[in-house]
DNA sequence: TGTTTGACTATTTAATTTAACGGGTCAAAG
DNA sequence: CTTTGACCCGTTAAATTAAATAGTCAAACA
């Protein structure tokens, strides 16, 4: 049997893999997580896990996306509550910045190092970023639709949108030595996508 | 005689200093010019370095500084020429990239090694990024007093509106290993700049 | 007196070597 | 089908050493 199927009772082992991993991961990062760590964790061997992934790549990717996943379903479910438009927007800068806070030592990649990481990883964050993407997109022509939002190029808005959050996620944290993305900063980093999202949010609706 | 005193000639030797220096910085960074270079490319001995500025933190600080105030000049200048205030932050968004181009490698310097520079150059950073929100205000004050634009906090809306931009310049010159921030990055820095402004402009006129 | 310099030092940084570690494989066992 | 210990090899980290570099100063000079 191969690990890429997933049926049954070799489900749920991937599953406490992912969620050994995810821990690991979560705390140290990907580059200070080792695959030995995590079989340690799980008090099995590491060829073990290499027996269910065929490399700590895959491994990490199937974590961050199970992660991501979660992320948009959350976001999902959130756009069908709400009726308001600007009010998803509100709720998924809210949601996206919790889900990073749980997440950050993932995004303490050094960059060099992504680009060791195969085509596979990359792959996936561009996906990833596609899909996200998509869910503001969908916001933004709903907002439309509805008459709440006045708003041309809805994708290129979009990315625009992501990009200054981002913008304004690494300017806050850049100058951090390592852990030390204190509460505060985090707060600030919340304070400021709230500022640019009330900015956003009055230039739509005209 | 002492180097912080610029009076005639001393003034003229110091500026020939300076400008040997920006050159070196532009071209290479701050990390990789060393006094020796400077005064080489001087024929002067480095000693003579020393003897017109205490230190190298001073002789860079002085640089940056003067870089810094011929930018702010030509906005100075741009913002009498102008009389509507979306085009003076169109423009000043256009000197600053120009700007920025040119000096590029200035702001390769490492984080973890600015603060190894003493408070000085903290100082200094503070105090430009001061100056330029003052700068930006301004546009913000004379755009509702001519009823261009209509904005409240208009001190809050001046550091967020830099603050994007420079995100935005963060994010997309991100992963590049070194010297490698090419003409099309600075050509996509620049356009999605300008997509932000346009959203900004029409945030603020309401 | 103001300016320049070569020779010097003390610390940082870079280059070099060496040891440890971590990713990945595999034959064999359960 | 699943698990494992033993193994390999390339990368990284630690330790050691060599080279630069920031900064000083007494002496020369104009």
């Amino acid at each position: 049997m191969v690990a890429i199927i997933h049926d049954g009772e070799n489900r749920a082992k991937l599953e406490t893999i992912l969620e050994a991993a995810r821990k690991r991961i979560g705390t140290y990062g990907f580059e200070k997580t080792t695959m030995q760590e995590i079989a340690a964790d799980l008090r099995i061997s590491k060829a073990t896990l290499y027996y269910y992934f065929p490399d700590k790549e895959s491994l990490f990717s199937a974590v961050v996306e199970s992660e991501m996943e979660e992320f948009f379903s959350l976001v999902r479910k959130m756009t069908q509550r709400l009726k308001r438009t600007d009010h998803m927007l509100q709720e998924y800068v809210s949601l996206r910045h919790d889900f990073f806070r749980t997440f950050v030592n993932l995004t303490r990649l050094r960059i060099s190092n992504i680009s060791q990481f195969n085509t596979q990883f990359r792959d996936l964050k561009t996906r990833l970023r596609r899909e996200e993407a998509g869910l503001i997109t969908g916001i933004l022509r709903k907002g439309r639709e509805t008459g709440q939002f006045s708003c041309s190029d809805e994708e290129g808005t979009a990315l625009l949108f992501l990009e200054v959050l981002h913008g304004l996620r690494m300017v806050t944290a850049q100058n951090k030595p390592f852990p030390e993305i204190s509460a505060e900063d985090f707060e600030a980093i919340a304070g400021k996508q709230r500022q640019f999202l009330q900015l956003f949010v009055k230039s739509l609706i005209k």
